[in-house]
DNA sequence: GAGAATACCGTAACTGTACCGGCACGCCAA
DNA sequence: TTGGCGTGCCGGTACAGTTACGGTATTCTC
């Protein structure tokens, strides 16, 4: 509909004029630019090169992408991503929404300078405020893993409250009563489907909530050997733990090892996994476990479709993530395990 | 240099045929398309829009992208990546060689209609054919993790031979003398380089190497646990066991926790670490340690400053790895553990 | 105060692609 | 046989956006 010749006869400057205001050159005064990215964006201005329609779509990091913080989970979400698109042909290119981004121009123009013609946005932490600013922009958007309430930002999430509270039951069904929480420090929308889902086994069987059995920290293996740590100190320490994140059921597992405490003997473990890390430790634990591949390949089906067909739908989904049993759970003991020192563990009656 | 209309007129067809013949478009008949290629080709045509310079660069993987068995490696490497090239404000694609390419087209070609400028080229086992295939259109390319003995092939590779010395000096410096290898069954040039530096540090300190003490599996936590096995089985067991991969590492003391063998008590382990594996298991273990982030950002550091420049210098980098020492190596045990069946451990004088 | 340097912008030339129409050929029915 | 119709293939042209070059006005320097 529009171009750059349009917006430059109809702002009475030249098409070049237009070009460098769009691509940040500095040929180009702020206060001509200013009027051209207005004009552009109430125009509704999409460039095309040639006449192509371009076939690729953006993964967009808010911040630095792939964190190793993450372990596998962000090769997962990527490599399903990239599936999704090439069933459709389309391409995807990495794009960090903090580098060469002018604070002047909108995401629209960004996305389009880029040569993008649709993004996934991986929101880390506390940014779906992005996705409602693209949104609003109506340029083509999907949040993965994570979900936000604004009706117009569509999402792939994972709903990890029933798979949650399915593990705290088969921990009430195998005798434990006292329960402890350890979960991120930060509580996102993930985290708090794994805490109601703790809370509502919790109530279902009529087992008071004890405020002192939950303990949070960041999502590390430091992090799980702390709330270990901090849970087993307890006067009346639980039997059972409940780690929501996989790096701290890593660090978790490790510190049990590092005590002499049999896991799961002496205590029962449920972890948190994005991939295969479960299979990967000792003993392999049980857990509630995310598909980050097929999280992303749906995200980028979504797009793909969306963007070939033309028709622009709302997309909301929440998968249901899966419990699976393994080796870390076991029977109530007759005796509970506390930590009495830094490396003193006491088995009382 | 040249452009499609250029390339028309020397051919006596339109430009639109030549753009259709670029574009794998339907409405040209085989004949035009095959000499119109011909033509591109000893042209050197390089397509560009408006008159952009692209600023991206791919990533070109031979098959599907980002395999879950290499851990946390293949996000480390895109996270280099990403980096070194936002250095030079160039953008990411991932490109998957096995889905929408024309057999007919070059790599140049197929490499342009992505609208990339130059590719890192991941080689995955046995093709870094493809790499001389690409250096001999002369785009621009550099392979990583990998090397290549041609001389038109650039490539930033890691060097773990002198590591892998360090790390069997230091079994020898410890007492140990019965040292096994446990190595990858495809001998890339990665785990020739390994394998290399065991039998150099043997050599030096006068052991000779016996061939039952080499056993080899695929790259896996079991092919970990089968060749922990398999050396312990051994009438003459070794003490120490130097295993090339970080997941047959983990499977191997995983495999030593279940069997109640002691590390470093019982045996020393040395293992190999492309991210932080070695933090995460129990215990820590001593590891030959290759730095990917540091590894995709040179690449794409060179690649990204080549094409900036535009002087194709040929550029191939040996980077060194470091031999970390944490807790799963110790002196020799006065009495070598001997696994006599399945689940039967046996501590011999 | 005159010359030089700089900031800003317009004209025009250039890139590649898509739409539309035309030509040639083959097939089918009257 | 002949006219009509569909299809494969291609050319002309309009149009997308970008950049080289040059011009004008303003500012800086001596």
């Amino acid at each position: 509909m529009s171009s750059v010749r349009k917006i430059a006869s109809s702002l009475g400057v030249s098409v070049a004029t237009v070009s460098r205001a769009l691509n940040n050159h500095p040929d180009v005064s702020a206060e001509t630019r200013q009027r051209v990215l207005e004009a552009a964006q109430t125009a509704g201005y999409l460039p095309q090169v040639g006449k192509r329609q371009l076939t690729t779509i953006g993964l967009a990091y808010p911040t630095s992408p792939v964190r190793p913080d993450y372990g596998t989970f962000e090769s997962m979400l990527l490599a399903g991503i990239v599936r999704g698109a090439n069933e459709r042909r389309f391409d995807v290119t990495i794009i960090n929404l903090e580098q060469d981004r002018d604070p002047l121009e909108s995401y629209t123009q960004f996305f389009h300078r880029k040569g993008v013609r649709g993004v996934v946005l991986r929101s880390l932490e506390a940014t779906p405020r992005l996705a409602i600013d693209i949104a609003e922009e109506r340029f083509p958007c999907i949040l993965v893993a994570d979900r936000c309430d604004d009706p117009r930002v569509n999402f792939v999430d994972s709903d990890s409250r029933g798979a949650s509270r399915q593990a705290v039951d088969h921990l009430i069904q195998l005798g434990h009563t006292r329960i402890g929480l350890a979960i991120h420090n930060v509580l996102d929308s993930d985290h708090q489907d794994r805490e109601a889902g703790y809370e509502e086994a919790l109530r279902e069987a009529g087992i008071p909530r004890d405020p002192q059995m939950t303990v949070r920290a960041p999502a590390s293996p430091e992090g799980g050997a702390m709330m270990l740590n901090r849970l087993l100190e307890h006067e009346n320490p639980p039997t059972a733990i409940y780690f929501t994140n996989p790096l701290s059921t890593v660090g978790a597992l490790h510190r049990c090892l590092q005590l002499g405490i049999r896991v799961p003997k002496d205590l029962s473990i449920v972890g948190f996994d994005d991939g295969d890390v479960r299979l990967r430790t000792f003993p392999n634990f049980t857990a509630v476990c995310q598909d980050a591949h097929a999280l992303g390949m749906e995200a980028a089906r979504w797009l793909t479709r969306s963007l070939a067909s033309d028709q622009p739908a709302i997309f909301r989904e929440l998968r249901q993530t899966r419990f699976a049993v393994h080796e870390s759970t076991g029977l109530r003991p007759v005796t509970a395990v506390r930590l009495v020192g830094p490396y003193e563990v006491k088995r009382e009656i």
